[in-house]
DNA sequence: CTTGGTGCAAAACGTTTGCAATGGG
DNA sequence: CCCATTGCAAACGTTTTGCACCAAG
């Protein structure tokens, strides 16, 4: 997971056109190989790979080897919610970009078009071509923000809230 | 470095009121503390722990124990910039967010009310209330992001660059 | 003198690397 | 058959924890 900046998404909307797309570009499919894409598709939202790991009883080692390579052929891609190991999601088709509640641990997805405007705001202001697929943005969602509403007021987090 | 989402910021200008906010916190002032945040105020950026700890000559421990605990009071908080150890920055005044670019590792910092307009517009579309405090915006800057332009055509990035 | 702070040792955690064995094409 | 890929062991860098000693107030 070293660095990864950007490698140019593969274009594929479901398990098979994604191993297609693996022995196109020379890749083997191993059955570890195998099982981590299916994992990925089969998945709510971004894993981490200790979770994978354990989930497909798969060496964590073989996991990692097989995300960083499936992410340098543009399969793949990690993100940070917080805190914690790295999220990994597929690279494919809908590309999302995350918003994460620091307070509940909420993480919404939005497509890439939506942040564009706020992209484009950014590049005039400052002259960033900024990208929020690696960083999600961390913030409060409606509910947390709300001062002294109704809603999630002092709710602790479901899950692990990494900040 | 667990999670401190937000601790009020204690306003500081110099030295001094630092010291005197640790005072009047109840913290003592010892070697190792007033040391760290003598170098947090020379630092020109944001600094790791373990930089601190070796320039300093401090154990590693006693200089996370030291960040967590002036972070906990507000004096100080910590970024992310990309992969890496986080960076510890002084919390007082002149609060800044960053702008982080991918590949030659510039980093830009800027005040809050510069991204205020940003927040205000992510806050419309999405309902989050953004905070670019703990994660740098990451992308590219002027110069890496021009496609082939005279600028930073393909330089490597001087320092380490963390993705 | 009290107790908050220190250094040292050791562990936790996510991640990477080296190497011999294996299985995919 | 060959070599990409695997598992295991071991290292890595960052961060945390336990504990006996020390020093700030």
């Amino acid at each position: 997971m070293t660095q990864a900046p950007q490698a140019a998404p593969l274009p594929f909307d479901n398990l098979e056109e994604a191993i297609r797309a693996v022995r196109g570009r020379g890749m083997r499919l191993s059955t570890a190989r195998r099982l981590v894409l299916e994992a990925l598709f089969a998945a709510p939202g971004p894993v981490s790979a200790p979770q994978l790991s354990q989930a497909l009883a798969i060496d964590t080692t073989s996991v990692y080897r097989n995300l960083e390579l499936l992410e340098r052929h543009g399969l793949v891609r990690h993100v940070h919610l917080g805190h914690g190991a790295g999220l990994w999601v597929l690279a494919g088709r809908q590309e999302h970009e995350y918003l994460y509640c620091e307070q509940c641990a909420k993480v919404t997805a939005v497509a890439v078009e939506e942040l564009d405007p706020i992209r484009e705001e950014i590049r005039q202001r400052f002259g960033y071509q900024a990208r929020f697929t690696h960083f999600a943005i961390v913030g409060l969602c409606e509910q947390c923000a709300a001062p002294h509403g109704a809603g999630e007021r002092g709710r602790r987090p479901a899950g692990r809230a990494p900040s």
